[in-house]
DNA sequence: TTCTCTGCAAACGCTTTGCATTTCA
DNA sequence: TGAAATGCAAAGCGTTTGCAGAGAA
């Protein structure tokens, strides 16, 4: 968790929501289509990848804001359930874009010297999962989950 | 995770490593056995589930130090593999104490409304992690597992 | 004595927030 | 017009760090 996020390669889930949509879905819930969130939808559009705030504010074209404005759209997005939070373990928040009824769960697979991530298709079990909670009497149970490794690229430059 | 952490319900593992096994695990590793060292250790003697650096800090009896000082010797203890640091995805960290030759790989189920931590004995299953791992050409995978639900205490509290 | 550890205070990085102003509907 | 959003600056919170003094080996 160390190089720079504009390397990261990542495997694209076929569906983008469409900016139409998006305004769409904002609308609905009584939010303002501003002109930072249309770049900030923009910049998730663009890069389907885990980002950062900070990752999506450097990213703004043309429309700048405030990285407050950011922090607040991401929030409200997620609210929303337009954008999904991922928590890789190193204290910064991560966010990807949602397609309406996509509850976007899914893993990563994180490269722990240059930071790629590869999106996964694995997931826990979900009968293990179920078994899990009604062993110990749990109801409403998730799983956070995310795969940690060294990937081709950063192998093949130790070796060398 | 809201509640205090004295409600927390814990499945203590059996074996306990010894303070004496402890110290001379320090020694081992030519650090000094020093009085808040021992009772940190102590203090995750006692409670055998994930503490923060500030629970840690307030439950030391007898010995106080400074919450900086419990800082720097989790991050030391963690270096020498006494202990395992554990992320539950809201910002702190967390630490169990490990016995030697065990590297603390477990999980949790964490209560959304109290914050009770079980520990589990489920994992994600090797072979997929490893047929993973070889999907994507990576090398010396592991991962971060924590479960999420509402414990059988709270779902009763919630109906009455 | 020497190397490590500690207390204290300050700094750090991510994130949130208060408030006056601007902007969208 | 009124509610929501923004910029700016400050604060919050967990965590780290610099430094001088204290303590273990």
């Amino acid at each position: 968790m160390k190089g720079p996020c504009s390397q990261h390669t990542h495997r694209h889930r076929l569906i983008q929501p469409s900016l139409t949509d998006l305004t769409a879905q904002l609308r609905r819930n009584s939010r303002k289509i501003t002109a930072s969130r249309q770049a900030i939808l923009n910049v998730l559009r663009r890069h389907q990848h885990p980002l950062t705030n900070r990752e999506i504010h450097a990213a703004l074209a043309g429309f700048e804001c405030d990285l407050a404005t950011v922090y607040r759209n991401l929030n409200t997005l997620e609210e929303m359930g337009m954008v999904r939070r991922f928590d890789f373990g190193d204290g910064v928040a991560r966010f990807e874009l949602l397609t309406e009824g996509d509850d976007g769960h899914h893993h990563h697979l994180v490269c722990t010297r240059c930071s790629t991530v590869v999106e996964i298709e694995d997931c826990f079990p979900a009968e293990l999962e179920a078994a899990l909670a009604a062993r110990h009497g749990f109801t409403q149970i998730s799983h956070k989950l995310e795969f940690f490794g060294v990937c081709p690229e950063c192998r093949v430059q130790k070796l060398a």
